[in-house]
RNA sequence: GCGCCGAUGGCGGAAUUGGUAGACGCGCCAGGUUGAGGGCCUGGUCCACACUUAGUGGGUGGAGGUUCGAGUCCUCUUCGGCGCACCA
């Protein structure tokens, strides 16, 4: 075969790319929608760092191919980029190398850019943003100042994670193990003011709308869990002598008789004064401090053995007025609950572990199907007070908290596991929080026309156990708004997730300078429709991103209450069966392969190879594959559009066809009804690709078979299904064949004849076995249909036996019953 | 420990509602084209037995069960992956 015969990606691509940039083909307007038929489209905003990996490749190939998929359904589609630029990797990289991030920043997106266009993906490049323009951040700032008035955003002592080597608060992320994940230290928790927002106030809602949108069961699991409700009571000890009252949480009032003793957490307040004066006092302080070094991560080890010491005092519990015994051990969380809790080695097995080590009373309080102790689920109360002995605990427990209300000793109440979000970080690479602290005036926040405040330039941002912008003096230092006087900027910054808990809202209003978006704008295209992304994002940034509509929404400056309403979360890409990381050496890029192979055989090959939302394993031989497959297509294209002469419509053959013309239709039909089922229905774009090659290879076996016009639409149709994995192909061999852009061609429709047949492949079974096939008239009724499937070949089967019953399923099967 | 997901040829995977297991691709085998190789085109390829044709038996991690019929539903179990992990 001649040179120009072979399907060259290095010219077809950039051929198309060229007309999408310079048309600006997928740019979208503001503009009221007609019928109001939009479609939002986001794939998660990109941390640029380096330059894009396999992830990348897949999360836009999966989000293109519904853009292009979306459009040719007739709705006007918002796909936009942008990159979530501030953020920790790139401010080590900076330490590390000495580049500013800023620079560091700027390399990165321009090679995420590159990369993104050399793809060929269909993004509207008019919204691009990034979170650390100026442009963009003064309204991070707007929102955290909403937030602020409205009392969402707060400062408090907190503990955070401290690196004393690197003198520095680390992130939650950062802390590997226990350690600093940059010099291996051991990191200690440091009480510090810190910046939170008040997400807790939201926690039944971020629970109760989790009904409201089409996400993966495992990822609204995930947030369940992670907000972690629980239902039960407060219920207060009383400790006269030292005349305080101390409230517990408990899930289990019913089993309020069977506490023995009573547990503070090291972290409690009280602990060390309960404790002086008493024979436990030294023993108690040297618990503690010892406790308060320790690592959260070795704390939170429950295969370790539970510790612990008395506090030399006791509490009263109300229901039965018993004196119990105080202890102190780490076991016990302040962060959840009250700090304390009641005991009940009976019905709890890190009480009962507790109560056996210290030779603690263990009671049993309600009936089990043994003996055995801890005992956790259900049964009648004993032991308790005559008024309850006998009685389910589920009952029970209703009835104790009732009795409990009633003498003013406790209450129902729930409890959360989520907590506030502490956002402050004490970097350089970060939103600055837009506060001026005053002596006089206290908090004061940066007015609005003020915004945005902008991170100043700094030589040294190495973190030294205070914000990096505390060194750049003349930015510190400032006059207050209220009063005039002197005063300081606020010299930590926001954690990046509140970067990227706002910007698709910013997509739809991206150049708006008057305010973060027009919400007469922002309700033509939100909520987002599709969000797609990995699964590493299940928790904390569909939290935040959730947790931000909402607030907003309180403030009348949106209308929905939910950003996402379909997710879709993809698997990872693998290479050798294992994660790609640069110490396994197992690491490939996509530019290597769109290099050799084009844009189109790298984004095809990596719907192709499984279902998306799976982990797939990169083979450079299945690359190969869809390679073969897409040069295929090509040259069928080109030989066909030979064998027209001009291009024009695809329109079939003019009269009904028959024969090899009749089943390359009906491949064709099949083929689109396949695709499109795959694409709408669920993201099975392995299967929709596998459905394409089948129309291809069924081009190829019938050829010579059939007419010109026949092939003419087959190979059309699958140049048209192609095209939202293989835009660049699907573009070439589409316009050669028809001489119009398939873009802009509607998704075709399959004919409903040419997807039925008059006769079908009847299934001859015995016993549920299969013995033989006939081909039946579709129509056949069940009678007809079972004396067609006697056949010569089953009467050897059957072969006196008794058949004792016939199972029909018109259009499969006939199933004969012998005995 | 608790919760969830998964296990199908030599490999990646398909089988959407219980109804022909193995689509499609890789790999392998054969034929054609070619000076050769590569490329391309066509056919074959779950396993075993049998084999001109035809066929017979087995088969979806394992063991049971429900059903006319199970990869699919139920129970138990093994292995792998993920999430949470002293949350009272």
């Amino acid at each position: 075969m001649s040179t120009e015969r072979r399907y060259d990606p290095k010219t077809v691509e950039p051929k198309w790319q060229a007309i999408w940039e310079r048309e600006r083909t997928w740019e979208v307007s503001n503009d009221a929608v007609a019928g109001g038929d939009s479609y939002y489209v986001a794939e998660m905003l990109p941390y640029p760092s380096g330059e894009p990996h396999m992830g990348h490749l897949k999360n836009y190939a999966v989000g293109d191919a519904v853009a292009h998929f979306q459009r040719r359904m007739g709705r006007r589609v918002l796909h936009p980029i942008g990159y979530d630029a501030f953020g920790l990797p790139a401010e080590n990289h900076a330490i590390k190398s000495g580049e500013h991030p800023r620079d560091s920043s700027a390399s990165s997106i321009a090679a995420f850019q590159r990369e993104f266009r050399s793809w060929g993906v269909s993004f509207d490049w008019s919204r691009e943003l990034a979170t650390h323009e100026p442009s963009y951040y003064r309204w991070t700032q707007w929102i955290f100042l909403k937030l602020y008035e409205r009392g969402l955003a707060y400062r408090s002592r907190a503990a955070v994670n401290w690196c004393p080597k690197d003198q520095t608060v680390l992130a939650n992320e950062q802390v590997i193990d226990g350690r600093c994940e940059r010099c291996g230290t051991l990191v200690v928790a440091r009480q510090l003011e810190q910046w939170f927002f008040r997400i807790t106030d939201y926690a039944d809602r971020l629970l109760d709308d989790l009904e409201t949108v089409e996400w993966p069961s495992h990822v609204v699991r995930m947030q369940r869990n992670w907000i972690g409700r629980s239902e039960g009571a407060e219920v207060t000890f009383t400790a006269p002598e030292i005349g305080v009252d101390y409230p517990v949480f408990t899930t289990r009032p019913d089993t309020l008789f069977g506490a023995t003793f009573f547990v503070m957490a090291p972290e409690h307040p009280d602990v060390l004064r309960l404790a002086e004066g008493t024979e436990h006092e030294e023993e108690v302080r040297g618990y503690v401090n010892h406790a308060l070094t320790e690592s959260h991560e070795d704390r939170g080890d429950v295969d370790r053995e539970k510790t612990g010491v008395p506090l030399g005092r006791s509490v009263i519990n109300p229901v039965n007025g018993e004196r119990i015994p105080m202890w102190v051990a780490d076991y016990v969380l302040m962060e959840y609950g009250t700090g304390a809790i009641m005991a009940v080695p009976g019905h709890d097995a890190r009480d009962y572990e507790f109560a056996t080590k210290f030779g603690l009373p263990i009671r049993r309080v309600i009936q089990g199907p043994d003996d055995e102790l801890p005992y956790t689920g259900d049964g009648p109360l004993l032991n308790s007070d005559p008024r309850f002995d006998g009685t389910p605990n589920r009952e029970a427990l209703e009835q104790i908290v009732d009795w409990l209300d009633d003498q003013g000793r406790g209450h129902r109440s729930i409890n959360y596991r989520l907590r506030d979000w502490l956002l402050s970080r004490q970097r350089y690479w970060g939103c600055p929080i837009p506060i001026i602290h005053c002596d006089r005036c206290g908090l004061v926040p940066v007015p609005e026309d003020q915004l945005p405040v902008e991170l100043p330039d700094v030589r040294d941002y190495a973190p030294k156990g205070r914000s990096p912008l505390a060194a750049a003096e003349d930015w510190v230092n400032v006059e207050c708004p209220r009063c005039g006087g002197p005063a300081l900027r606020e010299t930590d910054t926001m954690d990046t997730f509140v970067d990227s808990s706002w910007y698709f809202l910013r997509y739809c209003d991206a150049h708006n300078d008057e305010a973060p978006w027009d919400p007469a704008v922002l309700a033509r295209w939100m909520p987002v429709d599709q969000y797609i992304g990995g699964v590493e994002h299940a928790i904390l940034h569909l939290m935040y991103a959730r947790f931000f509509v909402k607030a907003l929404a309180d403030m009348d400056l949106l209308d929905f209450q939910e950003p996402f309403l379909r997710l879709f979360t993809q698997g990872m890409i693998t290479r050798d069966g294992a994660k790609m990381s640069k110490s396994k050496g197992n690491v490939i890029s996509p530019v290597g392969y769109v290099e050799r192979y084009g844009a189109d055989t790298a984004r095809c090959y990596i719907l192709f190879i499984g279902p998306p939302d799976q982990d797939a394993d990169w083979s450079d031989e299945g690359v190969e594959g869809v390679h073969r497959f897409l040069g295929r297509l090509w040259r069928l294209g080109v030989d066909v559009a030979e064998q027209i002469g001009e291009p024009g419509p695809a329109l079939g053959p003019l009269e009904a066809p028959q024969g090899d013309d009749l089943e390359l239709m009906r491949k064709a039909h099949w083929a689109i009804d396949k695709v499109t089922n795959d694409m709408a229905g669920r993201f099975a774009f392995n299967t929709a690709i596998a459905a394409v090659m089948e129309l291809v290879n069924e081009c190829y076996r019938r050829r010579t078979a059939v007419q010109p016009a026949t092939l003419h639409f087959a190979t059309a149709t699958a140049a048209s299904l192609i095209f939202p994995f293989a835009p660049h192909c699907g573009a070439e061999v589409y316009e050669a064949l028809t001489g119009e852009r398939v873009w802009e061609e509607s998704w075709p429709d399959a004919d409903p004849a040419m997807l039925e047949r008059d006769t079908v492949e009847l299934v001859v079974q015995v016993n549920g076995k299969l013995r033989d096939r006939v081909q039946a008239p579709a129509a056949a009724s069940r009678e007809e249909l079972e004396a067609l499937a006697r056949t010569p070949r089953l009467e050897t089967h059957v072969d006196g036996k008794e058949v004792v019953k016939v199972v029909v399923v018109p259009g499969k099967l006939v199933n004969f019953v012998v005995r």
